[in-house]
DNA sequence: TTGAAAGCGATACCAA
DNA sequence: TTGGTATCGCTTTCAA
């Protein structure tokens, strides 16, 4: 919302003055009518006449006026992901802005793409929302949750692996995905498990903690394999698997896995005998192919719970910066270990 | 942007009042430096004192008042859409993202789950933003775009296959998509042609255009094969294929593709042998079936292309309502057809 | 039941 | 070179 440049209006935009005097009335009537007021009785009369002025009109009132008189705003920001988001992320964020506009908030999601957090901090604090939801787009510093407060933010909620102090965590630990992805395989007798770490930028966020939770196991003996997602990032790793003395691999998630997968098969190598794959995520995609392919499987919290949690924290004066443990993830066994 | 609720501030938000407090001098001294005035000079040592202080205060300008006061934003609104988008779309959006943040604009994505064409254009105008491109996620009338119009909106780009009266179209044909489809199989030797037509929500906008492409082609007689993305609704129509008497089938896109031919598959047929299948967005994961998927290519415009055309439109008081085809639709044959 | 007017925060004109 | 001040659109207290 910067504005330097000169697009001069062609028409002016009715405000509700325009309202008023159209209808007859003081600019206060008209808000009372707009808005319903229980406080104070306005004839029947009146209030038809302002309603068909505003009608006739097309008036509608200027959200950054309203919020500037009323000292806050009920803004909801939610950094815009930089990645393709799977269906099972997407689902999630529609239930969250659903959920969000029931309880009467706007919910504003801000591409951030090439904004560091300092950056992003100030441009999201100027649009003053009471709540921001930063779900690992942006790595945010005490520094810019502090910001954000300063600038009347309620509640800002962070997850990730790590909580930010000032901030409400909700604690989604990515390395249960690790854990379980590397347990799973131990338990099928797999010692030596590799772990793709895609080399797009902007996972790390994800991938680093998955591979940690892999690192934790007892038993296991973890390689990390750096792939790109592409046909050749993925043959190029096949083509030199002999020689990394590998009996299984997490591949970071089910679209990696099937890449990767991919991969192994057309080098001659069998699945699981030779190499056990296992992704993560529970893709649909990874139903189709042959073998299907095993997966880690996340619970992700109901958009619902988020919004209950947020709209909480927005009222309550109290911080609750409890940690919610939100997520919980199981390995399904299908064909591909 | 409602308001309602009174949700008291804690501390107050600093202003630009009390960084001239701080700073010793006026709120307009203030405003020349943080802005960096031409106009306007002044001395080296009062620059320091106003930007210690605002530092000092962790001072954050209120978007809300400076669009006010300036009469304007430049705040370009895109609306989100509901479906799980793809790899394509994604990388488009982030393209167009920071290319208009380039252009200084303020890229703000307005979830409009569940709302109507009405209630949409409202709450969207209620912000005042400067532009608004609308891809498809909700369908706009000649009615909304004269509110947003009349709300000050400079640029209403709508991208569908019809053009909206009073908007800057784009037209992105899905037709071509269907069209291609159903002449690479026509020209492969394949006369009876099933289309999926998906059963989820809110995917007419893409799928109709993309079923009367394939009708339009002579020498076909196209069969509408209404689908859902499961493994069940794909199964089902699998089972009663044979009754159908179709050779070939242009699945909407990858996605319903793998879907469908896994399912094809498993029920004994052959493909391309006892029906050729045909998808659409050139996925990756197309190819990493056996056989390789078929597909019909489409080409995007750039992000940086829009970004312009909306920058244009926004700096230029004539109405560029100029039609502009900016799709590209090419089959690509792999193994599937 | 309705109207007059103050004030939210930032900017830019006009004076000093 | 800097400061005072009117203004943007809207809500709300206080009076009438």
């Amino acid at each position: 919302m910067s504005q330097s440049s000169k697009p001069p209006q062609s028409a002016p935009v009715p405000t509700s003055a325009d309202v008023a005097r159209l209808a007859g009335v003081s600019r206060a009537t008209v808000s009372y009518v707009l808005n319903n007021a229980e406080a104070v009785r306005i004839s029947e009369p009146t209030r038809r006449k302002v309603r068909r002025a505003a009608e006739e009109l097309g008036y509608v009132p200027h959200a950054a006026a309203r919020s500037l008189r009323a000292g806050h705003t009920r803004i909801v920001l939610l950094p815009t992901s930089h990645v393709p988001i799977g269906p099972l992320y997407s689902a999630f964020l529609n239930e969250l802005q659903w959920s969000l506009r029931r309880l009467d908030y706007t919910v504003v999601q801000y591409g951030s793409l090439g904004l560091s957090g300092d950056e992003a901090a100030r441009a999201w604090a100027e649009l003053r929302p009471v709540a921001v939801i930063s779900l690992g787009e942006i790595t945010l510093s005490a520094h810019n949750v502090a910001t954000l407060k300063r600038a009347g933010a309620r509640a800002v909620i962070t997850m990730g692996p790590v909580g930010v102090p000032g901030a409400h965590a909700l604690v989604l630990d990515q390395s249960e995905v690790g854990t379980r992805a590397a347990t799973h395989l131990v338990e099928r007798g797999h010692r030596r498990i590799g772990v793709v770490v895609p080399e797009e930028e902007g996972m790390e966020l994800f991938s680093t903690p998955r591979l940690e939770g892999a690192r934790s196991v007892a038993g296991a003996v973890i390689e990390p394999l750096p792939m790109a997602y592409t046909e050749e990032s993925a043959a190029a790793l096949a083509a030199r698997w002999p020689s990394l003395g590998l009996d299984a691999v997490f591949a970071y998630n089910d679209e990696y896995a099937m890449l990767l997968m991919r991969a192994l098969l057309d080098e001659g190598l069998r699945v699981p005998e030779d190499v056990a794959v296992i992704g993560a995520d529970d893709l649909l995609i990874g139903r189709l192919l042959r073998p299907r392919l095993s997966t880690v499987q996340i619970e992700l919290p109901t958009g619902d719970h988020l919004a209950e949690l947020v709209d909480r924290a927005v009222r309550e004066p109290g911080e609750i910066t409890r940690r919610h443990d939100l997520i919980s993830a199981v390995a399904i066994r299908r064909e591909s270990t």
